[in-house]
DNA sequence: TCTGGGGTCCTAGGACCC
DNA sequence: TCTGGGGTCCTAGGACCC
C-alpha cells in the first residue's frame, strides 16, 4: 500500500492548482469585545489574564499592538507598555458561539472545514469550486453577518495557505500560487513556517541556517545530526512548498486536563493535595459529562524556578471513577512535593481516552 | 518584564515478551 | 557463557500551536 518515493516525486512534480483556504480572524477575542461594546472601539483592548495575577495576553486589539503588546506577553508587561490599556478576562462561551456561527458560514457551499482553535480554520472547497471565489464569498459573509474582519490566504498546500493569510493582516486577501512560492521561499526565515518554533530557529541559527535557501544549502548529514530524521523530513517538505500530508486524524479529543498557576508559590503538601483533588474532580466531571473513560492519569507540577515535571500512571482498564483517578493522582503528586520547594503551577489530566462506541466493543468481547 | 491554559505530536529509554 | 532481534507498552520530557 505504501507509496514509493518515485511515485511521490512524480505526484509532487505535477503542477498544483490552488486548492485550500486558510482563514484567520483578526484579533478575534478583542474584536468580539469591541464589536459588542462600542465604547471599546478605537482603544487598546487586552483580553487575557490579569496583570496582577501572573496572567498573560491572549489577544489584543490592533490599537494595543501599536504599543508593542502581543499575544503570550505577561499582562504585567503589557500594562507597563500601555497603562491606559483596557484589560478584559476571556469570555470563552461568547467566543465559542461566534466561532460556531463562522464555521457555519465557511461550510455553506459544502466545503470541508478543518478548525484550528476558535479563530482559524482551513477550508477545502468541494470539487470543481474555485477557492479564490469561495474565499471571497466567505470573507464577505462573515463581515456582513458577524460584523468581524478576517484575513484569508489561498494556496495549493496548507502551510502556504497559512503563510498567505499572515501576509496582509488585518483584513487581508493573499494568493500564493506555485510561481509566487518559488519567488518567496528562498529568502523566507524558517521561523515563519508553521511548526518551526523559537527553539528550532535558535538551534539552526547557531549553525548559520536562517532561511529556506540556507536550509537547502546545508549538507543532509548535518541536518540529520541537528534535527533527527523526522524533523529533517518535515522541514524539507515545508521549505520546498510541497504539500505536507499530515492527516490530523479525528476531531475527538485525545486528552482532558486542568491546570492552574497559583497567585503565589505554595509549599504546604496538604494544601497542594487539596488543590489537586479539586482539579482532578473537575477532570472527572468532564469525563462523566461526555461519557468518556480514560486509562492514564497525569499530574503536572511547575516549581518556582519554572522547572516543569510530570508523573503519570496507566491502569489496566479505562475508568471514569473519581475514587480511582484520585487514588492514582494523589500519590503521583506526593512524589513531586517535598514541602520546601516553591510550587507555582499544579495540573491534573487524563489521556488514552475511551469513547462510548469503543466501550461497546470492549463489552462485546468481555461478554 | 517574568513568563496561562488548553491541547497535539514526537522521541527515547527501559521493561517485557516472543 | 554469553547474550539476537523485533514489537509493544509505559513513562517522561519537550517542541509547538492557538
Amino acid at each position: 500500500m505504501s507509496e514509493s518515493t518515485q511515485e511521490r516525486q512524480l505526484r509532487v512534480s505535477r503542477p498544483m492548482g490552488l486548492s485550500v483556504i486558510h482563514l484567520d480572524m483578526d484579533a478575534f477575542y478583542a474584536a468580539v469585545e469591541q464589536r459588542d461594546d462600542p465604547t471599546l472601539r478605537g482603544k487598546p483592548v487586552v483580553v487575557g489574564g490579569s496583570p496582577n495575577a501572573r496572567g498573560v495576553v491572549s489577544t489584543c486589539s490592533y490599537e494595543a499592538r501599536r504599543f508593542g503588546i502581543h499575544s503570550a506577553m505577561p499582562s504585567s508587561r503589557a500594562r507597563d507598555l500601555c497603562p491606559s490599556a483596557i484589560f478584559l478576562p476571556s469570555d470563552f462561551s461568547k467566543y465559542k458561539a461566534v466561532a460556531r456561527q463562522i464555521r457555519e458560514i465557511m461550510g455553506r457551499d459544502g466545503a470541508m472545514v478543518e478548525s484550528l482553535g476558535l479563530d482559524e480554520a482551513f477550508v477545502h472547497p468541494p470539487p470543481g469550486m474555485d477557492p479564490v471565489t469561495l474565499a471571497g464569498r466567505i470573507k464577505g459573509d462573515i463581515l456582513r453577518e458577524v460584523g468581524l474582519t478576517c484575513s484569508v490566504g489561498v494556496s495549493y498546500a496548507r502551510p502556504l495557505a497559512k503563510l498567505a493569510s499572515e501576509r496582509e493582516k488585518p483584513d487581508g486577501f493573499t494568493v500564493i500560487d506555485q510561481a509566487a512560492a518559488r519567488a518567496m521561499l528562498p529568502d523566507l526565515p524558517l521561523g515563519d513556517l508553521w511548526g518551526v518554533g523559537p527553539r528550532t530557529v535558535a538551534l539552526l541559527a547557531r549553525h548559520g541556517i536562517e532561511t529556506c535557501a540556507d536550509f537547502w544549502g546545508t549538507p543532509r548529514e548535518e541536518l540529520l545530526t541537528l534535527l533527527g530524521p523526522g524533523r529533517t523530513w518535515d522541514l524539507a517538505l515545508l521549505t520546498s512548498g510541497r504539500p505536507l500530508v499530515r492527516e490530523r486524524s479525528t476531531s475527538r479529543a485525545k486528552s482532558i486536563s486542568r491546570e492552574t498557576t497559583l497567585t503565589q508559590d505554595a509549599r504546604d503538601p496538604a494544601a497542594l493535595d487539596e488543590l489537586l483533588v479539586e482539579m482532578a474532580e473537575h477532570v472527572v466531571d468532564r469525563l462523566e459529562r461526555e461519557g468518556l473513560a480514560a486509562s492514564t492519569v497525569t499530574v503536572k507540577i511547575r516549581y518556582s524556578n519554572f522547572r516543569t515535571l510530570t508523573r503519570s500512571r496507566t491502569f489496566g482498564a479505562a475508568t471514569s471513577e473519581s475514587s480511582q483517578i484520585l487514588g492514582a493522582a494523589r500519590p503521583l503528586l506526593a512524589r513531586l512535593v517535598d514541602g520546601s520547594t516553591g510550587v507555582r503551577l499544579l495540573g491534573a489530566g487524563v489521556t488514552d481516552l475511551v469513547y462510548p462506541d469503543d466501550l461497546r466493543q470492549v463489552r462485546l468481547f468481555g461478554a
